[in-house]
DNA sequence: GATATTGCTACATATATTGTAGCATGTATG
DNA sequence: CATACATGCTACAATATATGTAGCAATATC
């Protein structure tokens, strides 16, 4: 079984628009995706480190999720194992101000827990 | 059988750090979650508009989703359906310069594969 | 009080993810 | 050369999640 990989312009799981950003969201929308993104915004990771840093991430998905991502053009395999393309290291520019985000949401979070 | 939902300074799914970005992540890295902040960016939303908004989404994983998503303090039930918090309004900015990104990604992915 | 719309729940089926084992290849070490 | 270790996976069973369809209860509309 091939693994259905979001293309540009094409219809994704159900959604008939085919808009990118639909497309990406369903991209990023699977498990570990933005993580793995986010862990080799640091730089080039072999496989094995990438499973290590993505605590729970089995073998099995990691690799599914390289290929879907090397085949968007978000990851490639260079020297030093697994890094981002320049156009995933973009993508991470974009993604990084959700770190600092987080970190106040989460705060807001706890403190409604304590209430 | 409940959701388990991401809450702050957990450990999520495996990952002992509980580090909010990888909260987030988990939270946003499941099934049209990113979809369902994007579609309630333009304002309030019913059940069912969501619905048909979010193509082939089923009733069951976008209730789940909106659960999960309320206990997050992202999403909230208004006058007129669904609607994004004051937090999720400011998550949705962190997101929207994705929208144009996805574009060019896009476009880049549809040279490639023509060549 | 009949009809329509909305916000779901139920449930069977299909798909995705986890967790563990382990193999093939490459490199370093005796 | 042998053997030991790391790396990049694949296989596969068990479990969790998502889809798709049906339909029900509550409210609004005629």
């Amino acid at each position: 079984m091939s693994v259905k990989i979001p293309k540009a312009g094409e219809p994704v799981r159900g959604s008939t628009s085919g808009k990118p950003i639909m497309v990406l969201f369903d991209l990023l929308g699977r498990r570990w995706a933005l993580g793995i993104v986010w862990n080799l915004s640091t730089g080039p990771q072999t496989f094995r480190a990438l499973q290590s840093n993505c605590a729970s991430v089995s073998p099995t998905v990691l690799n599914t999720r390289l290929k879907e991502l090397r085949e968007c053009g978000i990851v490639m395999k260079g020297e030093n194992g697994y890094e981002l393309t320049a156009e995933g290291d973009e993508l991470f520019t974009y993604l990084q101000p959700l770190g600092h985000w987080s970190q106040t949401w989460s705060h807001a979070a706890k403190l409604k827990e304590d209430q």
